[in-house]
DNA sequence: ACAGCCGATCAATCATAGAC
DNA sequence: TGTCTATGATTGATCGGCTG
């Protein structure tokens, strides 16, 4: 997003190189706070005993959200960090539509505690997800009902 | 513990390095556009041919390539400036270079 | 007017290969 | 043989453009 006409105005002279071209400054919007979150630490509600079920789809990003017991959030970047739970249930969704509804899309971020937006972009990137990968041949079949 | 679940569906992340023959094919187009490193879908595709990976990977080398570069900016990144920029004067006519943008001016 | 989607990119992070 | 750095990949979120 950014990058117009090119080669055409640098910051500054500069004799030696390195000129600096805009693409070196583009600098994205702060990724947005992320709902205000409530910072009452449930406390033993870490997780129900144990590994109760690691689901299918277990993904542990070491360190930050492993032990997330912030059910939810972030650090202080706005990049939230989903639960593995959440990740499944998105996945399970997923795999049934494709593309969600207005309605469903609310019942799917009232469940998982997010907004209707992350739900909304997490499909959005999971179907590029898939399109990448279909087409680089891994994956199988699109499978779209070719309706008649 | 748990880690050892991340292989267990991250294990696409088993990574290998580029040839060091590809590298130098992305790099010099890199830094003969640096006014623009973002090649085109067929830019992609013939560097990724050339490259012998994947289109996605040319994409990600120059995504890290361009972010990376931009947090050092006066670093060793002059230096490889120069070297490319070198390297593709001398190169000249044959890989990229042609009209498109602008071609890097010459300051 | 406008929200959702696409395609590309960003930016931070993960996890490992390779340098030392 | 371990530690530290370089680097490829992943992904929540943003940008600009297009469309119904």
């Amino acid at each position: 997003a950014h990058s117009h006409i090119p080669g055409t105005h640098q910051q500054h002279p500069s004799h030696a190189a390195v000129p600096t071209y805009k693409w070196m400054q583009v600098k994205r919007n702060v990724p947005k706070p992320t709902a205000p979150k409530l910072m009452i630490p449930p406390a033993e509600f870490v997780n129900q005993g144990g590994i109760g079920s690691p689901q299918e789809g277990m993904r542990t990003p070491t360190g930050s959200q492993m032990l997330a017991n912030p059910l939810l959030n972030l650090n202080n970047t706005g990049r939230t960090n989903f639960t593995n739970k959440q990740l499944t249930e998105l996945e399970k969704e997923f795999h049934f539509n494709k593309y969600l509804t207005r309605a469903r899309r609310i019942e799917i971020a009232s469940a998982l505690q997010l907004n209707e937006t992350q739900v909304k972009i997490w499909f959005q990137n999971r179907r590029m997800k898939q399109k990448k990968r279909i087409k680089e041949g891994l994956i199988i079949a699109p499978e779209v009902t070719p309706s008649p | 513990v748990m880690i050892l679940r991340s292989r267990f569906l991250d294990a696409r992340r088993k990574r290998r390095n580029f040839s060091k023959q590809a590298s130098e094919i992305l790099n010099e187009y890199f830094y003969s556009h640096l006014s623009n490193p973002y090649p085109s879908e067929e830019a992609k595709e013939e560097l990724a041919r050339k490259c012998g990976i994947t289109v996605s990977q040319v994409s990600n080398w120059f995504g890290n390539k361009r972010i990376r570069y931009k947090k050092n900016i006066g670093k060793a990144q002059e230096e490889a400036n120069l070297y490319a920029a070198k390297k593709a004067a001398a190169a000249g006519a044959s890989p990229y270079s042609m009209g498109a943008a602008s071609g890097t001016a010459t300051p």
